[in-house]
DNA sequence: GTTTATGCAAATTCTTTGCAATACT
DNA sequence: AGTATTGCAAAGAATTTGCATAAAC
């Protein structure tokens, strides 16, 4: 469900060459639902160039293979669309961003809330991210005290 | 209800000192439910340095007089948390980001939808923002069509 | 007169782009 | 060969910081 050939076919479903980088790209995004920044994708990734990544990550932002969310740190962070940590809806969903720890996760189980805008206005698409402390940091942060 | 007087009250009531470029600022952001960015702030106020503008933007977030939405255009977009356009419990609301004339509005009349997290996750804030188009924009297009 | 705020210039951070070199089919 | 991909270096955009001057109390 993971693996190198499970990407190609991602990609390949998607007509997105599988090259050896963009393998290399999703491979490094398969972290569950920890979102990975442009950043920790050069980090993990010596070998390849940033401006690689970032081509890479635009193509497949167009391709659905990759979606985004916006945790107010600065750098966009990035998930997986497909795969094990995702309905296979693809259906947006919640992102939620730990203030204590910096990591931002998408909660998939948990969809976005349909919600009503004035007339007139027409829905694209919608950024969702909640702040606060993941379970891990609640825990040691009330352990602190 | 949005004179200098009452933007000199506000801030007073918050600890900040009413300087003369505050309250510029304060004047500059009055613009309804239309946000601003830091640049179009620069712009705005051509007397006043950008470094100025930005220690005041984050001086003013720290104090909870104005507040901050993400929209992806890559600039955070500003508006006042108090005031003609805010109620006055100043909860958080959705963002609203226009695709076709790039302008973000706070439509605080539609309060956020709670959100069950799992067990273990603590909310502290939340940024909702949805992008589309505006009615004006929504308008315009399907008249070109 | 000491603290606080402001302006200027430079630095930082994140991301993208031009272009030449390389790899693929 | 011709197209697509990659790396390198440089540019770009948004924001912040150090430091000296100027204003406020």
């Amino acid at each position: 469900m993971s693996g190198d050939k499970y990407f190609i076919d991602i990609m390949q479903s998607r007509d997105v060459k599988p090259t050896a980088v963009r393998l290399l790209v999703l491979r490094a995004m398969s972290r569950g639902g920890e979102m990975v920044t442009m950043g920790d994708l050069v980090r993990l990734l010596r070998t390849v160039d940033k401006s690689s990544i970032s081509r890479t990550l635009s193509l497949f932002m167009r391709k659905g293979i990759v979606h985004a969310a916006d945790d107010g740190s600065g750098a966009l962070k990035y998930n997986l669309s497909i795969g094990v940590n995702m309905p296979a809806d693809e259906g947006s969903h919640i992102h939620f961003s730990c203030e204590r720890c910096q990591r931002t996760f998408c909660l998939p189980a948990i969809g976005i809330p349909q919600v009503y805008l004035p007339e007139g206005f027409r829905t694209s698409s919608v950024n969702f991210v909640i702040k606060g402390l993941c379970p891990a940091c609640s825990e040691a942060a009330s352990r602190q005290k």
